[in-house]
DNA sequence: GGACTCCGTATACC
DNA sequence: ACGGGTATACGGAGTCC
């Protein structure tokens, strides 16, 4: 493999790297016969713009002139980590006794750049990555879940309680093994010390758990220190460190605890399922036992048992639980076999701990690559610019109502195809290595999809997917690395570029599809949802066509089918409904399936799409029949019409912006005060709004969801009825006034009747052209690109 | 007091 | 320690008549 991919160290079989003391690497590697390790030099180092700030700094130390003329021109190195702090608080008091705006942390220091994982930079500095060599399942994992006795009267299980303690530790691992400690015969210091003597016995390389980081580890820590015994499950025998907490940012964000176990990795499978959901959105909550059910690794006959129902079990029918303990270890291993190995293959690549590549952004890890080399040819770097990208994908809607049948095709790669074809690359980088890492992840990848397409051995198929997958991870963060404001390497207009491309590229085939006869209803950045002509109506036609719409763009440029479907609801941009040929529906977009709509809501509408879709007006009119009398009637469970919501922000940010006016007062927050529950960035909330006028302020009538009561239910049914009013609304722009009246109403005096009622399509635009004109304009982009539109 | 606008937040799409 | 822009919905607060 190129060595800008994998570093110019050819070491192999290294499972882990860890500090062993503040100057040196402790570098474990497996061999045949068990796990060897290494004691390596470590140079700590830091990027600085001047050698000015470390003049006369007393401590040894290395500085080194780079080539080139980038901002952060000299490489500092010192023998231990300690005094490269030293070194970083030298360079912040040099640098204050000159500066208007004072420094109080190295994070606020311009003239330098330092990156504080001494891993990391251990692995940069020597061109080694983890597990060269190695497939997946050669890593020993091991996967550990617990079950505890909470006090009478508590919801959770506290580890701080003494009352509370540890029931059952499920442990198994990839090779077959399966172990239960059983609290039934043991002191819970028992327990504790045989769980440290297997893991150092069985010498596992990765340890995983479903939300181990936030519960599991911190449970078994603090037990640990109650009993006064070292949780000593390091490889060297140290106990796990503690780091920070840090924020994680995904679409939600989320405070949690991490712990580094030495020479180990952990692996917390509720952290990596909502990275991937990230992506791909078809999850509803990240619950290890939903997961497995929604991939099909749930065996059949298994038992569940809520959590609130623990302690009975714990008492009374210990094996169920035990089976039941096991069957979610067997669930965790699956969950993990399915999306560790993503990130397994990219920690062949990047300079960082397995854990590590896990929790990292995908900026992080092209700027990782970047530095290596530029390490390595002691090259300047350069600082972010500040400029910002002024362009975003392009999206358009073309028609609402009912159509079909569609096409759902999308450009194979659009922004990375271009960057290649384009040639861009960040006006920084001055070795010119953005191109061809570009390019060598393009050809890796496609190289690993023809494998997994052709060898037959289905172990083999999911090695190289997890491999194509891999490089697909890295090759699509190229585009959002370079409109990233902090990235060093940065360049809004080289991202502006790409987007004005893709602009170009969908108008041609938006374009091209009309004019060969067919409809297109919607298009987002690289997809685009069309009726083919009327003669076309099976797949190998419909792929025909695309081939055909191919011979009208430029050569780089592949359509693919995404999905094919016999209606589709169009509503608004991004929202959508889609009718497939096994009859499943699928809805997309926030304004349809919210999270934070109440479950009635959501249930409404979907009837009412499948109404829509199935052509049956008369369910469309039962669904609101039905629930605006469950309301009416105070039916509806509190499940169905509580609102759940993440708490984002912190009780002192909160509070901070309400008193300052920089934001308004919100139910979800009023009643965590209002019930005095602590909480944390990333907490969900339930509540639901009380009252009898449907138009209250929604943050003085609210209560917690627990606090509601069916004996003396009062939450407000004219605001839910008003609620119901509101969903219904949505659909008003599918029907004729009359129509919709009379399908969203519940008038007893006469029957309901879907005779004579049409569903409306209306076609929104007719000119693709002057909508991206106009867009044009809108940024000052000089003519010469209307004239290139024009002529095409 | 309703209709309207403005703004910040939350969620979702690619 | 944190990829990007685009889009819709909603609730609160202020303004106008």
């Amino acid at each position: 493999m190129n060595q800008l991919l994998s570093g110019s160290n050819q070491e192999e079989n290294i499972v882990a790297v860890y500090p062993s003391s503040d100057r040196s690497m402790r570098v474990y590697t497996r061999k045949t016969n068990g796990i060897t390790s290494q004691e390596v030099e470590f140079y700590p180092f830091f990027f600085l713009s001047s050698s000015k700030f470390l003049k006369d700094f007393p401590k040894k130390h290395w500085i080194k002139e780079l080539n080139g003329n980038n901002y952060y021109r000299y490489l500092c190195a010192f023998s231990s980590w300690l005094e490269m702090w030293d070194a970083i608080r030298y360079v912040m008091m040099r640098y204050n006794e000159n500066a208007s705006t004072k420094a109080d942390s190295y994070s606020e220091l311009p003239i330098i750049h330092v990156r504080t994982d001494p891993v990391a930079q251990f692995l940069k500095q020597s061109g080694r990555t983890l597990f060269k060599g190695m497939k997946f399942d050669d890593l020993h994992r091991m996967q550990i879940n617990i079950k505890t006795h909470t006090k009478h009267g508590f919801n959770l299980s506290n580890p701080h309680r003494a009352e509370d303690r540890i029931g059952i530790i499920a442990l198994s691992d990839n090779r077959g093994w399966e172990f239960v400690i059983n609290g039934k015969g043991l002191s819970e210091k028992e327990m504790l010390i045989e769980l440290i003597q297997i893991i150092k016995q069985k010498d596992y390389d990765v340890i995983e758990g479903h939300n181990i980081y936030n519960f599991t580890l911190p449970y078994l820590l603090t037990r640990c220190e109650m009993f006064e015994i070292d949780f000593a499950i390091g490889r060297d025998d140290s106990v796990p460190h503690p780091f920070d907490k840090r924020l994680s940012y995904t679409e939600r964000s989320l405070d949690y605890s991490s712990f580094e176990i030495s020479g180990r990795h952990i692996i917390d499978t509720f952290q990596i399922l909502q990275t991937y959901d990230a992506s791909k959105r078809s999850l509803e909550n990240y619950s290890l036992n939903h997961a497995a059910q929604h991939f099909g690794f749930a065996k059949k006959d298994r038992a569940y048992i809520q959590p609130d129902r623990i302690n009975r079990y714990l008492d009374d029918e210990p094996e169920t639980l035990i089976q039941c303990c096991l069957d979610d270890n067997h669930e965790i291993c699956q969950l993990s076999e399915f999306l560790s190995p993503n990130i397994f293959y990219m920690t062949q690549m990047l300079p960082f701990n397995f854990g590590t590549v896990a929790r990292l952004g995908a900026s992080a890890k092209i700027e990782s690559l970047l530095l290596r080399e530029y390490i390595r040819q002691k090259h300047s770097i350069p600082k972010p610019d500040i400029s910002s990208q002024t362009l975003g994908g392009y999206t358009d809607i073309f028609y609402t109502g009912i159509l079909g049948p569609i096409v759902d095709a999308d450009v194979e790669s659009l922004y990375p195809s271009i960057m290649l074809s384009e040639k861009i690359s960040p006006y920084t980088e001055t070795l010119g290595i953005f191109q061809p890492l570009l390019d060598e992840l393009t050809k890796m990848r496609i190289n690993a999809k023809r494998k997994m397409e052709t060898v037959p051995d289905p172990h083999e198929k999911r090695k190289h997917d997890a491999i194509q997958s891999a490089f697909k991870t890295l090759i699509n963060s190229f585009y959002g690395y370079l409109g990233y404001n902090r990235a060093l390497f940065n360049d809004s207009k080289a991202a502006d570029q790409i987007v004005r491309n893709g602009h170009k590229i969908l108008k041609q085939i938006i374009t091209t599809i009309t004019d060969l006869g067919g409809e297109v209803i919607e298009v987002d950045t690289d997809r685009v949802f069309f009726t083919p002509p009327q003669n076309i109506n099976n797949e190998p036609e419909e792929k025909k066509f695309l081939k055909k719409i191919k011979k009208h763009l430029q050569p780089a440029i592949t359509l693919l089918i995404n999905g094919r479907y016999q209606k589709m609801l169009s509503y608004k941009k991004k929202n959508y409904a889609l009718l497939g040929y096994d009859s499943k529906v699928k809805i997309k977009g926030a304004s349809l399936i919210s999270r934070n709509m109440e479950r009635f809501g959501r249930e409404f509408i979907q009837g009412c799409i499948e109404g829509l879709l199935q052509d049956d007006i008369g369910k469309v009119h039962e669904q609101y029949a039905k629930y605006n009398k469950l309301i009416f009637n105070r039916q509806l469970m509190l499940s169905d019409f509580a609102r759940t919501e993440y708490l984002r922000e912190s009780s002192d940010e909160y509070n901070k912006a309400v008193e300052t006016g920089t934001r308004n007062r919100a139910a979800s927050y009023e009643v965590a005060i209002k019930s005095n529950i602590p909480w944390k960035p990333g907490d969900k909330v339930s509540y639901y709004f009380t009252g009898d006028d449907p138009n209250i302020k929604g943050f003085e009538n609210c209560k917690l969801a627990d606090e509601w009561d069916s004996n003396f239910p009062d939450e407000n049914i004219q605001y839910y009825l008003k609620r119901l009013d509101e969903f219904a609304k949505k659909f008003e722009e599918f029907f004729s006034e009359n129509d919709f009246h009379a399908i969203f109403s519940v008038d007893d005096l006469f029957v309901f009747s879907p005779k004579g009622i049409k569903i409306l399509t209306t076609r929104i635009k007719s000119e693709i052209k002057e909508v991206i004109e106009e867009k044009y304009e809108s940024i000052h982009v000089e003519p010469k690109i209307l004239l290139d539109d024009e002529s095409e």
